[in-house]
DNA sequence: CAGGATCCCAGATGATACTG
DNA sequence: CAGTATCATCTGGGATCCTG
């Protein structure tokens, strides 16, 4: 994406996750490799444009790995580099609260 | 915000601070109450109209307390609820990744 | 199946002016 | 000082069509 980095860490991590699907990108990466199609429908209604300008930007900045297959039809396998599967804690830290916080509204 | 939650609790974490200056709205306000102009300056370049529209969701959230004295010139302070308080791990795993991130990238 | 190329839009953001 | 009110802008996102 940028390859200027902001000073701030907090601001760092925001430039690379803050778009609205590359969180959930993750939340599903993170449970193993996922083709394009299933992604797509792991997350709901992406639209392939949106979907494949995420992934790619993601690529660039080193979270995502992508494999193409020479098959016919084509086939590719999307999966976290090292440095994406480090945002686990991340994820997990909003998956806790927002639970949390569902069940504080519940009651 | 919404009055409806996802169900799944990292969207639900998402819809309540996804926003591009909430998160640097928590990481300002962890560190202890601030006037609105003190805040407004201390993120950098954000709108009145925008700032206090986040407040305000932010507010209805139940993430922020806004404090009003009855003075003039008026004055305003703003400072995190317990449930506010409680996203400090999230930002602090934003802080520890993006952190490790730059060094990564200097390197 | 994956994704490139276009056209289009809403909603978030920004800039400015005004006020209790 | 901390807003409110408007108007202008911009871009992420969506819908559709096409292809190796």
């Amino acid at each position: 994406m940028q390859d200027e980095l902001p000073a701030c860490p907090v601001e760092t991590t925001l430039l690379l996750i803050s778009d609205k699907w590359k969180v959930l990108i993750l939340r599903d990466l993170l449970g193993g490799t996922l083709r394009f199609g299933e992604l797509r429908r792991s997350l709901g209604s992406v639209s392939q444009k949106v979907l494949t300008a995420n992934l790619r930007q993601m690529e660039h900045d080193g979270l995502v790995h992508r494999k193409v297959y020479p098959e016919v039809p084509p086939r590719v396998e999307y999966s976290l580099t090292e440095t994406g599967k480090s945002l686990r804690p991340v994820i997990e830290a909003m998956r806790d609260w927002g639970s949390n916080y569902q069940a504080e509204r519940a009651a």
